[in-house]
DNA sequence: CTCTGTCGTTACCGCAAGTAACATGCTAGT
DNA sequence: ACTAGCATGTTACTTGCGGTAACGACAGAG
């Protein structure tokens, strides 16, 4: 039947498809974000040209790939985010949960964060937009909408909550980003220190008068 | 004499570098990141090797180009964040600071924070470290400073400032991003509503009861 | 046996980073 | 005045990557 033949060939491209992208995610272990297309169609025992009928050009893999790990970091994170749990409980287990994602994978974490993308193809014409960091605004867009329903923010909830999601993601990501770096101190201090910041503790706490010179 | 002679060529260096670096903030401004050495060069009205000489590589380029801007923004902040007023107030200038800023230069701020670098020169065995975004990490250290100097933090001060310093950091930079992709408000509502997250109404706000769907 | 479509290859183009080797002009020593 | 040295500039090249065109084998339909 001409059915059952497409779905065969379907199925087949599909797992085709899932093989390339595991080749890709080892190589992109491996080498870091700058694996080239060659690196990876050697990985995947075959040559450049199949990986651009599968996948188009090089940002339509790097787009596959990172909805991997992005689908799978984001199920984390709800299920985190939308624990039964006082509200301090839950953001403390959903930047835990960030954390220890990065902490555990970081190279796939800054393939994700930095993707290069300086193909010579003109997207030209730009003016501010595109610039490809699909990650954070996921997440950005995705606590937004959690904030906008669990949290009692008044008029003009929705606006204050995506500005919220976007700056709380940012500040995750660039906390986490140092801290990778540096390790000054343990997953959970960081996880404390985070969360005290949002809790208001910048505005709570007083002034110091006696500056160090004087 | 040797001295005299060797200032005269000092300077004619000098000031052919800041030449270059004036055409290459031109091509930057105009074709965005991923401007080419090529374009660079014709802007200054030279030859690639030259450009070399003066600079190395493309990222020793980068790192000189954005040395300018990350000092004159650095520079900028300082000043809001240093002057006589109540902090709230200090805060919101801070970040009008840098949001006007980013809004003014779109391009420079996109070139600074997404330097492509991905040069196949292997500077493998890296970890997780390097990966050169230094605008957000000299602007996380430099907050952390200021807040550590001028906020009571109690014990462990020093660390929690530097946590904050980053988070801050990157709540700015990743909020803004967003904004200036999508213009969802004024930058004087962004402001307020940044401002409002670090001054702890996320965690003063009530839940929300009734979903949705409910 | 041929026609068609998928899977795969080799060989190529264009482009950008970076370099080698050559040309030119200025200052200095003899 | 002639030549050595040195900075400045050039052309022309190599390498490597993203992307593509054109060609080869193997499956099933008529």
């Amino acid at each position: 039947m001409d059915t059952t033949q497409r779905t065969d060939q379907q199925r087949s491209a599909d797992r085709r498809r899932r093989e390339l992208l595991e080749a890709a995610d080892r190589v992109v272990l491996r080498d870091g974000p700058q694996a080239s297309m060659n690196a990876i169609a050697a990985e995947a025992g075959i040559t450049k040209p199949i990986l651009y009928r599968h996948f188009g050009d090089k940002g339509g893999l790097y787009a596959a790939l990172a909805k991997r790990h992005t689908d799978a970091l984001l199920s984390s994170l709800r299920a985190a985010l939308d624990a039964p749990a006082e509200r301090r409980e839950r953001v403390e287990a959903t930047l835990d949960t960030y954390l220890a994602a990065i902490e555990a994978l970081p190279q796939v974490y800054r393939f994700l964060m930095h993707p290069v993308e300086g193909g010579q193809t003109a997207d030209q014409g730009f003016d501010t937009g595109n610039h490809s960091v699909p990650l954070l605004r996921r997440m950005g867009e995705e606590l937004a909408q959690v904030i906008e329903e669990r949290v009692d923010l008044g008029p003009n909830s929705q606006q204050l909550a995506r500005v919220w999601g976007h700056g709380i993601v940012g500040m995750m990501h660039a906390a986490g980003d140092w801290w990778l770096g540096e390790r000054p101190c343990s997953r959970a201090e960081l996880v404390r220190s985070l969360a005290d910041l949002l809790w208001g503790r910048l505005a709570a706490a007083g002034d110091k008068v006696g500056g160090p010179g004087f």
